[in-house]
DNA sequence: GAAGATTATGATAACCGTTTTCATTTTGGC
DNA sequence: GCCAAAATGAAAACGGTTATCATAATCTTC
């Protein structure tokens, strides 16, 4: 096959490995550490390079934090409403997913624009944290 | 007072005068640009710490880009929704917003998150460039 | 209005996450 | 095994942002 690497699963692994976003050096640091014996981890620039081609096809989610990191999650469904533990940085699902979902399709609808995606983000303190 | 700068205004009024998101470096452009005699704009560091502030305080809204950039405008409302155009970089809010609030109000509700703060950003082609 | 303390500014260097480069290694096809 | 194509690692380059520090502007108190 063309484009693939030979990381693709231990990346995936580390991101599904606890339910949250994680930077790509947390991600590096994930395959380091489980590797107890004498194999070498991937480098930093693979892992890049992998986390990268994943967004691009699709099988990771990415979003911004605040202090411009970029950070990435296994994407589990196709939509984009991710709620955020400020603490702990635990990530969830928003409920309400079709509640939601009718009030933005209606926004599309009315705007005229095309070619429409959005991102909804929460950020708060979880319920384990508060 | 203690904490103001001299170029305030003038970082405002570039923030003012098209309704999109602009990086930190655009405003010292258009800064620069508005002077036409030998006047001297401030510098980048002072747009940065301006723009650093401002949103600290409250005025203007920050995103960050795909790319990493930190993006500013000014603060109209204080729900985050905005609505971006991804070929002329157009920002307007977005409608049925009370709509939009009902439905995160029960999400926040739901979920037992506390402090929640969310964003919301759809980006699209707006009419006029489609 | 002058003297001294306080704050803002500008130029530059430092930072840090990310991307690029390129030589080397690995992989796949024959 | 041999050759071409792709992936990898190490380090340099990049770019936006922040920190540093000397200088300039501003404020306070007399």
């Amino acid at each position: 096959m063309g484009a693939g690497s030979r990381y693709d699963g231990e990346v995936l692994a580390a991101l599904r490995r606890e339910d949250r976003f994680r930077s790509c050096q947390e991600v590096h640091a994930l395959i380091a550490d489980s590797r107890g014996g004498p194999q070498r981890p991937p480098s930093l620039s693979t892992v890049y390079r992998t986390l990268h081609r994943l967004a691009r096809e699709g099988e990771v989610d990415t979003i911004q934090s605040e202090d411009g990191e970029r950070l990435y999650r296994r994407c589990e469904t196709p939509s984009h409403h991710h709620l955020l533990c400020r603490v702990c940085g635990h990530a969830q699902e928003v409920p309400h997913a079709r509640e939601l979902r009718t009030v933005l399709t209606r926004v599309e609808r009315s705007t005229g624009f095309t070619g429409l995606a959005y991102s909804l983000e929460f950020a708060g303190v979880c319920p384990d944290c508060a």
